[in-house]
DNA sequence: AGGCAGGTTCTTA
DNA sequence: TAAGAACCTGCC
C-alpha cells in the first residue's frame, strides 16, 4: 500500500544506523524483517512510500514499527544550533533516522551478539541464527529466503555446536543462557515493560553477558525508551573530543537516545 | 602478521 | 572497588 510520510523518514539512513540488523537494501527497495514479519518498502516521489503489504498489516504492525506516531522533526527542533553546533550538524546529517519499535527479545539477543563485533559481522551471525532456528517467511526480490527471528524456545533448543556455528564466538554461551532464562520464565521481557528505567536496567544487568552498554541498547531499541543513551566506542570518542565540558543531557531529555543516534551515525560516517 | 571490532566477565590487588 | 587480562572470529 502507498502512504505519504511527511516526517523525517530515510530508509537508507535507518538501515545504516546500527539499530537494526535485518534491514537491507535490495533490488527495488529495502527488505525489512522484524520478528516473524517481512515487508519490502520502496521510496516513491513526493514523500510517498510503497509498503509491500495490505493496509490491515500496515496499520496493525508497520505503522507502529516505524514509530510513525512520533515527530522526529519536532525532536530535532530541541537542538539549538548556536548552543550545540556539533549535534546540530549531526542531526542535519542524520535527518531521517527514526528509532524503530523492535521486539525486546530480538534486540536483546542481537545486542548480546554485537559486543566486540562490527556491523557486518553482527548481521552475518544473526542471519545464520535465523536461517538455523527461524522459519522461512518470505523471499526478497533477489530470491533469497528471509527467515523469522527465532523464538526463545527455538533458540534454547539449539546445541552449543549449532550456536557456535553461527560465528557467535564466546558469546554463544550468553545467547544460550538468555534463551533458556526466557523459556524458563526467570526472565520475563514483557512483564519488564512495566518497570521504571532504573529497575529495568537493574534486571537487564543481571543477565549473563549483558553489561551497561548492551542494557542501554535494549532499553532504547527493545523497549523504545528514547532517553536511554548507549555509550560505545564511537560515542565515547565523540564525548571526549567534542564535549569536554559534558553533553547537555538535561536539555535533551527525554530524547537523549535520539541524539545518541545522530551522534553515532555522524561520527561513524565522518570516520572519527 | 598483528591489531581491532558498537563489551563483558574473570582475575587480581 | 578498580584496573587489566582474556575472550571467539573475521577482516583489513
Amino acid at each position: 500500500m502507498i502512504i505519504k510520510i511527511e516526517d523525517d523518514f530515510d530508509l537508507a539512513k535507518i538501515a545504516d544506523s546500527g539499530q537494526c540488523f535485518r534491514f537491507n537494501r535490495c533490488e527495488g527497495g529495502y527488505s525489512v524483517a522484524a520478528g516473524n514479519r517481512h515487508v519490502l518498502v520502496k521510496e516513491l516521489d513526493d514523500d510517498r512510500y510503497d509498503f509491500g503489504c495490505d493496509e490491515a498489516e500496515f496499520e496493525e504492525f508497520w505503522r507502529e514499527y516505524f514509530d510513525l506516531g512520533t515527530s522526529y522533526r519536532d525532536i530535532r527542533k530541541k537542538i539549538d544550533k548556536k548552543k550545540d553546533e556539533y549535534l546540530y550538524n549531526a542531526s542535519e546529517f542524520g535527518k531521517g533516522i527514526r528509532i524503530l519499535k523492535q521486539d525486546p527479545f530480538e534486540m536483546l539477543i542481537s545486542f548480546i551478539i554485537s559486543q566486540r563485533k562490527n556491523i557486518p559481522a553482527i548481521k552475518a551471525s544473526i542471519e545464520k541464527l535465523c536461517a538455523l532456528a527461524g522459519e522461512k517467511i518470505a523471499e526478497d526480490t533477489e530470491g533469497k529466503a528471509i527467515y523469522s527471528f527465532p523464538t526463545a524456545k527455538a533458540l534454547a533448543a539449539l546445541t552449543m555446536e549449532q550456536l557456535s556455528g553461527c560465528s557467535l564466538g564466546y558469546r554463544d554461551k550468553y545467547v544460550h543462557r538468555a534463551a533458556l532464562d526466557v523459556v524458563a520464565g526467570a526472565v520475563d521481557l514483557e512483564a519488564w515493560k512495566s518497570l521504571d528505567d532504573e529497575a529495568l536496567m537493574e534486571e537487564l544487568l543481571k543477565l549473563f553477558g549483558v553489561g551497561v552498554k548492551v542494557a542501554n541498547c535494549e532499553i532504547l531499541f527493545g523497549y523504545h525508551r528514547l532517553d536511554a543513551f548507549p555509550k560505545d566506542v564511537w560515542i565515547n570518542r565523540v564525548l571526549e573530543q567534542r564535549y569536554p565540558e559534558g553533553f547537555l543531557f538535561d536539555e535533551y531529555a527525554p530524547y537523549n537516545g535520539v541524539m545518541q543516534q545522530y551522534l553515532f551515525f555522524y561520527s561513524r560516517m565522518e570516520g572519527m
